[in-house]
DNA sequence: ATATCGATTATCT
DNA sequence: GATAATCGATATG
């Protein structure tokens, strides 16, 4: 089923995300990213996040503890926080709780709704049929490469005005059922379970499960 | 189909 | 100096 342009989104607003990781990573699903507000803009619906819990949470960037790095963590809530991993991928994280409580979401998939041209074009790569959409936005580092993110662009940016260049906001979707796993890549408090995604949607990262045949 | 590995750099020990 | 919240290419069953 072809995916719904998103008609009247609003931003989300700060208190949404001034709340425990574990929660906001539930509640993200089903909401949307947005690069830009004009007319060539990226859009693309959250299905796939992983909570990290702040300095307490072995596995956490902020258990570093606050450094020039870290330092978007321990703000406030509702800010990027953008880092970059082996040597290749950026990685987008929203600050969650409040000044001071480092908690996180990373967002780990996406299913894109507008602008997917220039998401493959960002890719560097093409789009031949539906079966090349989950290539653009399933994963960290996909995600991020699609929608042009740097840590020099859009690190301590506010997610929660839509007139920024990145933001998120609420459409009215409602998703299905969420489903609970460990978190990807990570090898320490590798058994806690706060990666959510939504059941079944085929932009999730990882092994895809064959659907019969 | 799954498994292994190289790329490439900011950050921390 | 080693490691990392990853990806894509290559090798192998």
């Amino acid at each position: 089923m072809p995916a719904v342009i998103p008609k009247s989104i609003h931003a989300l607003e700060r208190a949404f995300f001034a709340r425990p990781a574990r929660t906001v990573a539930r509640e993200l699903l089903g909401k949307v990213l947005v690069r830009g507000g004009g007319t060539s803009r990226l859009a693309a619906r959250i299905v796939e996040t992983e909570a990290y819990l702040g300095e307490n949470d072995p596995a956490a960037h902020a258990a570093a503890g606050n450094t020039a790095r870290t330092s978007v963590l321990f703000g406030p809530a509702g800010f990027a926080y953008v880092y970059f991993i082996y040597g290749n991928h950026y990685c987008l994280n929203v600050s969650c709780e409040r000044e001071g409580k480092a908690g996180s979401v990373l967002f780990r998939a996406l299913e894109p709704l507008e602008g997917m041209e220039e998401m493959a074009r960002a890719r560097g790569t093409e789009i031949h049929g539906a079966k090349d959409l989950p290539k653009l936005t399933s994963g960290p580092g996909r995600l991020a490469q699609a929608f042009g993110i740097t840590r020099a662009r859009d690190n301590g940016c506010d997610l929660t005005f839509s007139n920024s260049g990145l933001w998120i906001g609420e459409d009215g979707f409602r998703g299905g059922k969420i489903a609970v796993s460990p978190r990807i890549g990570i090898l320490k408090a590798a058994d806690e379970r706060l990666r959510f995604f939504l059941a079944g949607n085929a932009f999730v990262s990882g092994r895809k499960t064959p659907a019969g045949h």
